[in-house]
Formats: C-alpha cells, structure tokens, sequence
DNA sequence: AAGGCGGGGCG
DNA sequence: CGCCCAGCCTT
C-alpha cells in the first residue's frame, strides 16, 4: 500500500516536470509577463483531437483518402477559395478550377478573364485576380514549386497569415498554427477566454501555438477546424459529441454561449439604386464591365445607377439610363447585402425594338445569362427583371 | 487600427 | 431579418 503510493507520487512528480519542462519550451520566445496560463488539461487536446479527426474525417475534394500528403497546389487553391468562405460552396467551384487548370502551370498561362469568369459567384474578386498573379509569380520565380518557408509564402498574393501557416501545416506537414474564425473560436472556449474579438486574436494565436503538436501538425490544424465547424459551432455548440469536453473551462464554467465575446459592430448603412434591364430584338442583355478597381472589380454588370444613400432621383436616373426610352417599372426590390452595406435596388425594364450598338457594352443571349460570369448581384437583378 | 471587399447558410 | 463565417489588402 505505502508502496503504491509512493508510485503514484513519483509518477505525478514526473508528470509535472514534463508539463514544465514541454511548458517552458514552448514559451521559450514569449515574454513573461505575456505568458498565459494554461491547464493541464488542455495539454491532452491534440491527441484526443488526431484521434476524433482519424475517425472522422470529413471527404473533401483536396484531402487525399489515403492519408498522403496533398499536392501544393491544391492545398493553395482550396485555401484561397475557403477564404471566408464555407466548404460546401467551395467545393464546386474547387472541382471546376481544377478540372480546368490541373497544374499551376495550367493556370498561370490561363487568361485573368477566364478565371474571373469561373469565379463568378463566389464573391470576393481580389482573390482570383491575386490567384492569376501568384501562380505566375510561383511559376516565374519558383519553377512552378510553392516554397515551404512561412515568410515566402507570405510575400505572396492573397497569402496572409491564415493561409501560409495552413499551406505549411497541410501541404508540408510542418509546424504551424493556421488561425481562422474555427481556430480561433475553438482556442477561446477550451481556455475560456473573456477577452472580446477582434482584440483577442494575439492572445488566442499565443494559445494555440503552445499546444500545436510537432506531430502531425497538419491533421491536427484540420482536426481543430473540423472541429469548429461542425462540433463547436459559434451557436448551439454539440458539447456532448466534443472529442475534448473534459477539457474545456468554458464547459467547466458553463459559459460556451457567451465565449468568444465579440466587440459589437456598428449597423450596416443603406444604399439605392436602379438597374436597367434592356432585352433587344435578339433577346439579348445588355451588359457592362466594370472599373477593375472596388467592388466588382473588373466583373460584367447590368447598367444602372450608381448607388447612393438616398434613392436616386428621377433626374439622376435619367442620368444614368443607357437609351431614352420608356422604361417598365418591375415590382418589387431587390435586397443584397454586402459586408459594409446593405443595397436596395429597383429594376427598370425595357425591349427594345431595335438593336443598338455603343461601345464599352455588351449584349449577352437572355436564356443563358447564368453562363455570363456575373456576380450573384447580378443574377438576382437579371432574374427578377425576367419574370 | 480600421475599413473595403461577396455570398450563402442558419436560427 | 441579423449573425457568422476555413481572411487579405490598402490606407
């Protein structure tokens, strides 16, 4: 008996100098007043976590069944496009990307219009301007290999933080934290963080990088971002399916609605505008392209006016309008919401009864105007002026 | 540090 | 409706 618990107590003691000495390491280049505190439970995440992913393992166009090393370039394809976006509306745009430009070679001679014409829909349309660019740029300078440095990954177009670190992580298996909205919400509710977002960021990166594992640092940054998205979702969290709900402080304190705190964001102003719908005798759509700088950037639209916070008067629509004609109000507003500001537009209608030509317009065939490359803006309007 | 930049899903 | 995203870039 007095033996069994001298065991107990050496091996405790041995346990603790671990943590210590793992402890210490990890906080080798942060300063102490800077160091936060973390339990001991936490320490046993990663693996309960490999373990979860292992066994549920989400299929996804660029994760190899097999286990093996996905390829870079579809590991940068899918981060760019899983840009704050989720995974299911990626995935068809991730399957026609490369079933059209399989390599980064393919893609760097690609047109920049064929690639915004393919993006089209998925919003967001710096990143494929930037994904034409940095696919030159690594086939250029790099011979078509993406490098497996964190700070060149960065140089690139459209790399920040989140995705060089992932690109390290998954592509390379090496040690990195990619911090994204899961990751981060994932790290404040096991630590139970109070401090709200944005602000916290610096703190939840700290915590994350202490535990990320030297072993398979990839899967694990997976697994944590899986885990975000369908185990500790921002709402209704499913603790009781969680992998890790031994050691969760917010579980412990009962506090997983109310962690991450976020900073409240000021109300969306309001805009208006008029669009004008023009079918020739063709049974065409009269388009236009826009500035290839702002929003849109370069992208095909229907004419209209521009959108301002008052709706327009009927002097700045017949401003605006690209013929004289007698324009057919459509019932009804459209509602498109952006990230900075909420848009109502009004459709005005007409067809023509002729054809007329100008420059810097063009007229697309009707029944197909899914096919033209718009923005989802633009389908709503062309929609409902169609019916 | 703050603001511009899409779109879809969910309750 | 309002909220939330597998963020990056410019100013």
């Amino acid at each position: 008996m007095l033996r069994m618990l001298l065991f107990f107590v050496v091996l405790k003691t041995l346990l603790h100098t671990l943590n210590k000495l793992i402890f210490m390491n990890l906080n080798i280049h942060s300063r102490p007043a800077m160091k936060p505190e973390i339990s001991e439970q936490i320490l046993s995440v990663p693996h309960k976590l490999l373990n979860w992913y292992d066994q549920n393992k989400r299929l996804m166009p660029w994760r190899p069944r097999d286990g093996s090393r996905p390829d870079a370039y579809k590991v940068w394809l899918s981060e760019i496009m899983l840009q704050q976006t989720q995974v299911a509306t990626a995935i068809p745009y991730f399957e026609k990307f490369l079933n059209r430009w399989p390599s980064i070679f393919k893609l760097a001679e690609a047109n920049l219009d064929d690639v915004l014409i393919e993006w089209a829909g998925l919003g967001y349309y710096a990143r494929a301007r930037n994904l034409h660019r940095c696919a030159k740029i690594i086939v250029n300078n790099f011979n078509g290999i993406f490098p497996n440095q964190e700070e060149k990954l960065l140089e690139l177009p459209g790399v920040g933080t989140y995705t060089a670190a992932a690109i390290m992580a998954i592509a390379f298996d090496t040690k990195a934290t990619p911090m994204d909205g899961n990751f981060e919400r994932v790290t404040a509710r096991l630590n139970a963080i109070e401090k709200p977002l944005p602000a916290a960021k610096p703190l939840l990166k700290k915590y994350a990088t202490m535990i990320t594992p030297d072993y398979r640092p990839g899967d694990y940054a997976q697994a944590v971002m899986d885990l975000g998205a369908t185990i500790c979702t921002p709402k209704k969290p499913r603790c009781n399916k969680c992998p890790v709900n031994g050691s969760c402080l917010s579980l412990e304190k009962g506090k997983t609605e109310v962690i991450p705190k976020k900073t409240p964001k000021r109300k969306k102003p309001s805009r208006f505008g008029i669009a004008f719908l023009c079918i020739n005798t063709n049974n065409e759509i009269l388009l236009q392209r826009r500035p290839d700088k702002g929003l849109f950037a370069g992208m095909m639209e229907v004419p209209g006016t521009p959108w301002t916070e008052n709706p327009p008067s009927q002097a700045q629509i017949q401003n605006s309008e690209p013929f004289k004609t007698d324009w057919q109000v459509v019932p009804g507003t459209i509602i498109h919401v952006f990230t900075h500001f909420k848009l109502e537009i009004k459709v005005l209608r007409v067809n023509l009864k002729y054809c007329p030509k100008a420059d810097s317009l063009a007229w697309h065939p009707a029944d197909t105007f899914q096919k033209a490359g718009l923005p989802s803006l633009m389908l709503k309007i062309i929609r409902h002026g169609l019916k």
